[in-house]
DNA sequence: CGGGGTTCCTGGCCGC
DNA sequence: TGCGGCCAGGAACCCC
């Protein structure tokens, strides 16, 4: 479900809504993928940070008399939802929650169960590989059309799979890869592009990930911000879900097929091979 | 080690 | 109305 816009949505909302507040006790449903959550227990929260599609709450621990810096990661797999509410909901699909010092409650919902939890020492994400050898975020300016370039050229797979890898660029999902593609329109099947082509396929994926920012994020089904409103970035597509519809460029058929597992769409006229 | 396939889950929707 | 089959914003894991 959510990638990195809805994610950083999230954490705009949340942000100001538990700084500084302590987690009073924390539950878990019981599975590996949640459990970490209850050790977040007693913790102060220092900043509600974002690395790709992950939130990570900096917290604060007292342990033994001195304080601990650690870290709640929270990633949403495909239905995962953040809520702050005044009770706790009779809900089958909470996946974790946890009691704040001002009476409020921070539910973590997940019908799939695709999420994961986890609470670690600071930057040790041995436990997430994916985040442990995460790329950089897309709008560091370090990420340059050169190391863009570099980094696309390093892999020699389908160019759909490389930037669902989050090794290339981290943050981007199903949507917003079929939406950066179609924008440069670049091939979803191509292995390798050139210096020119990739420098607007970066152009591209900032675009396509500011509007969907500015846009409170892409709501198909499950995503809610933790005030419960939908994004409205499903108005602003033009290439994910639209098969069989007209390109907006250039009027073609938009086609449809699997492309490393995930459904894929994209114009063959606009992004022929 | 890189790349590709499989698996984890549940619910919604479609067609019969 | 009931049910099987298929599909879904992701990534961990396993096996070459």
């Amino acid at each position: 479900m959510p990638e990195l816009p809805e994610v950083e949505s999230i954490r705009r909302q949340l942000e100001p809504l538990i700084l500084g507040k302590t987690f009073l006790n924390g539950h878990s449903f019981p599975s590996y993928k949640f459990k970490q959550g209850e050790l977040a227990s007693g913790c102060r929260v220092k900043a509600v940070n974002r690395r790709g599609k992950y939130l990570i709450i900096a917290v604060e621990k007292q342990q033994s008399g001195r304080k601990m810096l650690k870290e709640l990661i929270i990633h949403l797999g495909m239905a995962g939802s953040i809520a702050v509410t005044k009770e706790k909901l009779e809900d089958p699909y909470v996946r974790a929650e946890w009691e704040l010092n001002n009476g409020l409650i921070l539910i973590f919902r997940d019908v799939r169960r695709f999420g994961r939890i986890a609470f670690v020492d600071p930057g040790n994400y041995r436990s997430l590989p994916t985040l442990n050898n995460i790329g950089p975020e897309p709008f560091d300016p370090d990420l340059t059309a050169d190391s863009f370039y570099k980094s696309l050229s390093s892999s020699k797979s389908q160019l759909k799979t490389k930037l669902l890898s989050q090794k290339v660029v981290a943050g981007l999902g199903n949507i917003y890869v079929d939406e950066s593609l179609w924008r440069a329109k670049v091939n979803p099947t191509v292995r390798r592009i050139g210096r020119k082509r990739s420098e607007i396929l970066l152009l591209s994926i900032r675009k396509v990930l500011s509007e969907a920012i500015n846009n409170g994020g892409t709501t198909l089904r499950d995503y809610r911000t933790p005030d419960g409103l939908t994004g409205e970035n499903q108005h602003n597509l033009d290439c994910y879900g639209r098969q069989g519809k007209p390109c907006r460029i250039c009027s073609s058929t938009l086609k449809n097929r699997v492309i490393g597992q995930r459904s894929t769409t994209w114009c063959p006229q606009c992004q022929i091979r």
